[in-house]
RNA sequence: GGCUCGGUGGCAGAGUGGUGAUGCAGCGGAUUGCAAAUCCGUAUACAGCGGUUCGAUUCCGCUCCGAGCCUCCA
């Protein structure tokens, strides 16, 4: 078996992948709290673990891929409120958005998407474990937990408790024993949702489920738990303090973590007005070429946003698209995903970019291959396309599907026979006329000896 | 203030102790009635200053600049 790199965020370097079980690979990503549209921000992690997800599945034969659901929050509490709703119909609706939308991003739909409502009971399980163990205490109504019980507390994110009390620059509350101290179940008021428990009735903290649901779907440990990077500190580092100390054991052997989005250079926030939702995108853009721009900067890196992003994106997955288009006749040879020229660059640490360049190589030779080689070419490129996850639709749909309230594809044809017809006729003024009047409306044509094809600009 | 991560050609973006990815844009060709698409060729880079080395963009140190986290946040 080839060898998969990743680069664990606990120490910091690149590390040779090896599962607790080979014969069952899990991974848990931390997926979304469902109180508004997913952003192009939130999408990265969704495509950056996809791709994770489809190498681990060429290379092991059980993967179990969680992503959890928050469906209980204080901001949905208030979204809720906002909208006049209850607070179930409200996750249930951007829930489901949020589905539609990933999907349309060719993301495999994970093997679990556990509900942090369905979990409550594991949580307040946990939090009494913690409880008896020392590392949690009942206070004010509240359960805290005790960072100064666990002697590590602070691996994953490489800071000391005493460095954190420096920067310290929000009020504490009274009841908690140490200013880093962080919330397993808090009190709910009348009007708040909330469940029965030891400590009266309430909700659990935001850190409490995973790590309630790592344990009761997947076992006391797991081999990767992804997230954007800014969940580092607190939020892994609070569920890996739970877990380790209720459960025992290492938790996670693999913390991989993504960069950030940023919008023409500028952080993505809501006071910027920089947000853009996968949805939004989704009205002008091909799934395919958000996920390909999301893939075109290494996920540890971040990304600068861009219109000239999406353009290139376009543009590139339209060249991929032209060549399989050039080869529609080609009945595509078999080749194994593992065996073409981008998956290689994927087992580094999921490097896209260079799988990319590995990608744009393909298309090249298919371009150039002769007929007896064109089988084999353009089989590659598939089989690239699809490590990557994408060239999914049709040629000849990519190039000339959509743009319903345009020209419809009849007249296009139609102008086009005229247009041969002119040429033949050797009048040219004519036939750039029809060229011209198409381009306007957003129509390229493309000659070759066997005859014209066009495609929406 | 503490911690972490970066600064690569016009732009995007990999990588490497010694033959300077890849894409877009540019330039020159082939092809085309002219285009488009495709193919061929080509210029431009490794923030600055030291150090290690036969040799550094790649390792080490310092400086400058930028980004993120520090208990809402992908």
């Amino acid at each position: 078996m080839r060898e998969l790199k990743l680069t664990n965020t606990l120490t910091g370097e690149r590390e040779i992948f090896q599962p607790i079980d080979p014969e069952r690979v899990t991974m848990y990503v931390c997926g979304p709290t469902v109180y508004n549209l997913a952003h192009i921000g939130n999408a990265r992690p969704v495509v950056v673990f996809d791709m994770l997800n489809r190498v681990l599945r060429e290379l092991y034969p059980s993967v179990i891929y969680a992503r959890n659901i928050t469906d209980i929050d204080d901001k949905i509490i208030n979204a809720a409120r906002e909208r006049g709703q209850a607070i179930d119909a409200v996750s249930t609706e951007f829930a489901d958005k949020y589905r539609e939308d990933v999907a349309a991003l060719n993301t495999l739909t994970p093997d679990l998407e556990p509900h942090a409502t369905d979990n409550i009971p594991a949580m307040i399980d946990l939090t009494e474990r913690l409880i008896k163990a020392g590392n949690a205490y009942p206070a004010d109504g509240h359960v805290l937990f005790a960072v100064e019980s666990m002697p590590g507390y602070g691996a994953l994110s490489g800071r000391k408790l005493e460095d954190m009390l420096a920067g310290a620059r929000v009020e504490v509350a009274d009841y908690k024993r140490h200013a880093g101290d962080f919330v397993l179940w808090k009190p709910s008021a009348a009007d708040e949702p909330g469940w029965d428990s030891p400590w009266g009735r309430g909700r659990p903290g935001w850190h409490l489920e995973c790590s309630a649901m790592i344990r009761a779907h997947l076992g006391d440990a797991i081999d990767i738990h992804g997230g954007g990077r800014d969940l580092i500190f607190p939020h892994h580092e609070n569920e890996r303090a739970q877990s380790c100390c209720a459960y025992g054991g290492d938790f996670v052997r693999y913390w991989v973590h993504n960069a950030y989005v940023d919008m023409d250079g500028e952080k993505m926030s809501k006071s910027l007005g920089n947000v853009r939702t996968i949805r939004d995108l989704l009205s002008s853009y091909h799934g395919e070429v958000l996920r390909f721009a999301l893939l075109s900067a290494h996920y540890r890196s971040p990304l600068n946003f861009s219109q000239e992003l999406l353009d290139s994106a376009k543009s590139a997955l339209d060249g991929f698209y032209a060549a399989l288009r050039n080869n529609q006749d080609v009945e595509p040879a078999h080749i194994n995903v593992t065996d073409c020229v981008a998956f290689d660059a994927l087992l580094d640490d999921l490097n896209t970019p260079e799988s990319i360049a590995a990608l744009h190589a393909a298309s090249k030779a298919l371009n150039k291959a002769i007929d007896a080689d064109r089988a084999k070419a353009k089989g590659m490129l598939l089989a690239c396309g699809t490590a990557l996850g994408i060239l999914q639709v049709d040629p000849e749909v990519w190039f000339t599907g959509g743009g319903d309230n345009d020209l419809s594809a009849d007249v296009i044809d139609k102008l086009i026979a005229e247009r041969r017809d002119a040429k033949a006729n050797r009048d040219f003024a004519r036939a750039d006329q029809i060229r011209d009047e198409l381009i306007a409306a957003g129509i390229v044509l493309e000659d070759s000896p066997e005859g014209t094809i066009w495609r929406r600009a």
